[in-house]
DNA sequence: ATTATCTATAGATCTATAGATAATGC
DNA sequence: ATTATCTATAGATCTATAGATAATGC
């Protein structure tokens, strides 16, 4: 096969980080195995090593390539002109527990659990931390712009530790009520 | 060293599950390793399948035994004769969110993405979700022994959903924000 | 000449099994 | 005789590296 020009390979690249991401969001670290993200990705495991210094690094990058996707989503939908800014914060929450295929669950559940762990590289722990913080942040913007929200900004942290718990609680035992009793919350507290 | 007696086997069994308890407290299943496990319970790693089916059988085994072992300690210490009724539950979700060895750690946190697994044994899912079941009952009942806790039932399904996700972003992150925000919800919400 | 990719493999785990050993319990 | 434990190892991964191959880009 040979070589690919530059192009090509930065695109080969992205479609490896893109499939660790799938892969992560759907299991974790422990569902990412090299040979079988670089088939997927269309390349056999040996040419991993010419696009990352170790699993650990493309963990890292899927991390934050991930949360930058899960900002943009949240963003685009929450600026859609074709929806009412009023009640907002409620759609978003709303889908935002909708059921989703594996590779689409939130990072934070996905990868709670590694970011945590003392073994997790430095690289991993600062990307995660990175993430919530970002996606938290647009969670707030969507709040305040929302005019039927009522959620002080003391309100705001419990209120977000609420949404990713019940995603959590709701994907690991497969009972629903968790994700409809926080968007019954959310329901209470908008006018 | 040869064959033990009955009683010294059946605590050698136990030894074996608290070590998986802890081990899986501290970073879900893959921080379970069977050969790990079997040098903290003082065997070598041949004995396992004397005691075990499979290391999927000792991970469900630890759930069952570790959330009912976290369920007698809220009863515990809820139903403790040296602190006052009033005020249990905002005691009870602050012990529950203070920091703590990573043995000790919460297994909803440490199991939900290992349970969510497709590839998670149906056993382990089952003793997960029952497990999730006792601990929120057991949280509820708190609650509602509690004089100066104002949460309807509505509200404790999204209580208990931030107070896990709270813990979770806080483990990962390593941020107090999370913690002191839900705690701050819970002062909010008595009297 | 450089380098993205492939083939092949070394080295490290980890689960599970087979067979030996020695104490228990009938 | 039974069985809890140990030693040793088979078999399956999985990460990472070494060296070959072939297309790129100067």
């Amino acid at each position: 096969m040979g070589r690919s020009n530059r192009e090509q390979a930065d695109m080969n690249r992205q479609r490896i980080v893109d499939q660790a991401d799938a892969a992560v969001r759907g299991g974790g670290v422990a569902a990412v195995s090299i040979s079988d993200i670089m088939a997927r990705a269309g390349m056999t495991q040996g040419g991993f090593y010419n696009h990352f210094e170790s699993k650990d690094a493309l963990i890292a990058e899927a991390c934050s390539s991930g949360f930058a996707r899960s900002v943009r989503n949240w963003k685009a939908r929450a600026q859609s002109k074709r929806q009412p800014v009023v009640g907002a914060l409620k759609r978003r929450v709303a889908y935002y527990l909708a059921k989703k295929p594996v590779e689409q669950s939130c990072l934070i559940v996905a990868l709670g659990q590694d970011a945590a762990r003392h073994h997790a590289s430095p690289a991993l722990h600062d990307a995660f931390r990175e993430g919530v913080e970002q996606l938290f942040a647009t969670f707030r913007q969507v709040a305040l712009a929302d005019p039927s929200s009522t959620l002080s900004e003391d309100e705001m942290t419990a209120a977000f530790a609420a949404i990713v718990g019940a995603n959590m609680l709701a994907r690991a035992t497969g009972d629903g009520r968790w994700s409809a009793g926080v968007e019954t919350y959310f329901a209470a507290r908008s006018r």
